[in-house]
DNA sequence: CTCATAATCTAGACGATGCAAAGATATAGC
DNA sequence: GCTATATCTTTGCATCGTCTAGATTATGAG
């Protein structure tokens, strides 16, 4: 009843402990050897799967992404076609997952431990960007790709993504509950 | 010619070598052991001054605050009291800021290794907020402390923060010019 | 001025980490 | 069946944060 010399399917093993230990000890308590530690293989074992750290980092980030996609995609699929402001419901549903997975939204967003130009972390931010990109266009009129429209798409972009850093890092002013002042946050979503 | 047994003023020292450790080799580069090198101390003399890493770093993301508000408080005096929009220039300052010291910023916000109870960095921190509270309550015509008037504040400042951590994760995009884009989108922060 | 006490700094050790090298074991292709 | 390759372990090394004990200097009470 020893366990086999070969796990089978490690690296998956490996991501599932690596969210594990994110959500329960912060970016500091994921280190390889935590990780390989809960996969029950020795500490080197993730070397042949990630490469280092930054490796393993970035493959978790990519699977936060997307998630993260299919979040927001979820989000204004259930908000229909007619809604007043399909771009409210996803901002609702960007700070939704910030809300849930502080440490892989932290994660992702942090350029430090990360190599951007792993292919699967490279994809999964660029497909999840791109159905932040497809709402903003929708809610525009007609989609610019000039100055303004660059401006407007950033601006909705850093009011959400702004509000979910303060958010995780606890500067929301708590003399008003989350969901209202989120609420009244997002009606200043609307674009020019 | 032998350096004496006391330093004579190691935590300014121990301070202004984590700062530049910071921003050579970012957060991963200022350990304790490196501080303690530059400063040309042994790995043990920072314990005595600052408890711990997370010491140093609290002390270090104090003075970032302080120097950041400095920072806000001499663009807003700038730009005169009768400027179009004062919380234009404020909001510029507080992107050029990040820009200028991105690894400091990313400290200031990070909770992660921080002590917000050390009263050093909760001071200095609070009193940063206090500036930028303020600007936020002069543009405002009468500053209401109810839903509306918080979410106004929360949405400017979530407006900039975003775009200044988006900035430093390189999220901006490249197809124009950083001033302009920060100019436009500066431009949708008045309040309602 | 003296000298005991406190403050400051050094030296050494311990466990943990990331990474590299070398060896063991199982899988897969021929 | 046999060999090449992928997978995993073991061992070793440098670095890190932190702890303990000891050395050195400053301080201040008498």
């Amino acid at each position: 009843m020893k366990p086999p010399y070969h796990h089978g399917a490690l690296a998956p093993a490996l991501l599932a402990a690596a969210e594990a230990l994110l959500e329960r000890d912060g970016i500091t308590g994921l280190t390889l050897r935590a990780a390989a530690r809960v996969a029950g293989v020795s500490h080197a074992a993730p070397t042949h799967h990630f490469g280092d750290l930054t490796g393993l980092l970035s493959e978790l980030a990519a699977v936060g992404y997307r998630r993260f996609r299919e979040h927001l995609l979820t989000a204004m699929a259930q908000s229909g076609p007619d809604d007043p402001a399909p771009l409210v419901a996803m901002g609702a549903a960007y700070v939704e997952f910030a809300r849930a997975h502080p440490n892989l939204f932290l994660l992702m967003f942090r350029g430090d431990r990360l190599d951007h130009e792993r292919p699967a972390l490279r994809d999964a931010a660029q497909q999840a960007f791109a159905a932040l990109r497809a709402a903003v266009a929708d809610a525009s009129e007609q989609p610019r790709p000039d100055l303004d429209g660059l401006a407007n798409a950033m601006a909705a972009w850093s009011l959400v993504h702004g509000f979910a850093v303060l958010m995780i890092d606890g500067r929301l002013p708590r003399e008003v509950p989350m969901d209202a002042l989120l609420s009244a946050v997002l009606a200043r979503l609307a674009l020019r």
